[in-house]
DNA sequence: GCTTTCCGTTGACATAAGTCAAGAAAGAAA
DNA sequence: TTTCTTTCTTGACTTATGTCAACGGAAAGC
């Protein structure tokens, strides 16, 4: 069994070794190069894809092409479009490697295999979704409450290794500014320090 | 059994009219007065609410003194601070009645013995939470995707019940905007009709 | 029914952030 | 190395939205 994987279930919840044994068995090993996508717009997401190793982004473009950046998926992290996974609806969101990235993939029919034969799962992932809800209330409260410089700074102290390992565009598209804007709040805080 | 309550869980899982009785044990029904607060920040949050009847609204106060609206909850929507109630740490939110309401509480403890005796209802949190997540996530593109005009449009699409019911300036507060842009949002569009 | 408070509207002005364009720096490819 | 992209920086200008202040009308309280 993974040793993050193993991390991320048993800070939630509290496994038997058979029981992780067995989670161990529904997952997919994968790896994923750099800039390979493992989801595209247009595409049903498959997959619940809990990151071991690399970082994962997901994004949508809008109407008038601009990306925006929903997610940045560090080690431990778990990434997928619910949406489309839930539904088998297209997805509306990419999905790709921002470095090469080793993966366990959760198919859809294997995660309900896994919810009959070990219940706790279903509510570790109860507990994974209501955190994740959590953080993204936070996300939209920081957005409405902020100033774009703020909103820069509250991202360095909360996550400081994202802020270092993905470039400097994708995180202005994360906080929902302009690489420009934010290359002048940077030269700013800069020369304040 | 409400059949509120009754309808918002049969629609994500299938339970026996035994089960639905069970659950409905561990609610406690309460009545709130319109301006009267379920939650204060502060506070701890020691209820995963569901109404039955009338409109509540979570909000925060920012450190410029702010209100920012998190959430409006009608009938047959959930609302607490998950973040709170999961943790048992203090709030900084305020819950409160923008119409007298009729709630059905459930508290920590309760949850625990219901989702003992009640397997299933488990599962049915977790696709609760996965929904509530969807929902924040595309409101936080929403966000940083469309202008101020363009929001309210999608909420006036989305959500015609609640932009009627809720005033104005609340509606301004989770579009993220001033009670005057909205004004002047309104008066554009009724000028264009 | 009168008074007071709250809410929405409007105008004039301020400002944060966006846009466009050019060039510099840094990485990737050859 | 040299070339070719991609990413980041900087400047000049535009624009959406915020701020402040005044006013009118509706609702709430007495």
């Amino acid at each position: 069994m993974s040793q993050v994987l193993f991390n991320s279930i048993q800070q939630k919840v509290q496994l038997s070794e058979i029981e992780m044994e067995q989670c161990r068995g529904f997952f997919l090993a994968k790896k994923l190069p750099k800039k390979h996508y493992l989801l595209r717009a247009g595409e049903v997401c498959a997959y619940i894809a809990f990151v071991e190793q690399g970082l994962l982004r997901s994004y949508t473009i809008d109407a008038k092409g601009n990306e925006h950046v929903l997610q940045f998926a560090p080690e431990g992290w778990w990434i997928s479009d619910n949406y489309s996974f839930l539904t088998g609806e297209p997805s509306s969101y990419f999905i790709d490697a921002l470095e090469r990235a080793e993966l366990l993939l959760l198919k859809c029919r294997a995660m309900e295999e896994m919810l009959q034969k070990v219940p706790k799962m279903e509510r570790f992932f109860r507990l994974l979704m209501q955190n994740n809800l959590i953080a993204q209330q936070r996300r939209t409260l920081g957005t409405l409450s902020f100033s774009a410089e703020e909103r820069y700074i509250r991202l360095l102290n909360q996550y400081p290794e994202i802020v270092q390992r993905a470039p400097q565009h994708l995180i202005a598209s994360y906080l929902g500014i302009t690489p420009e804007t934010l290359s002048r709040i940077r030269k700013k805080i800069a020369s304040r320090a």
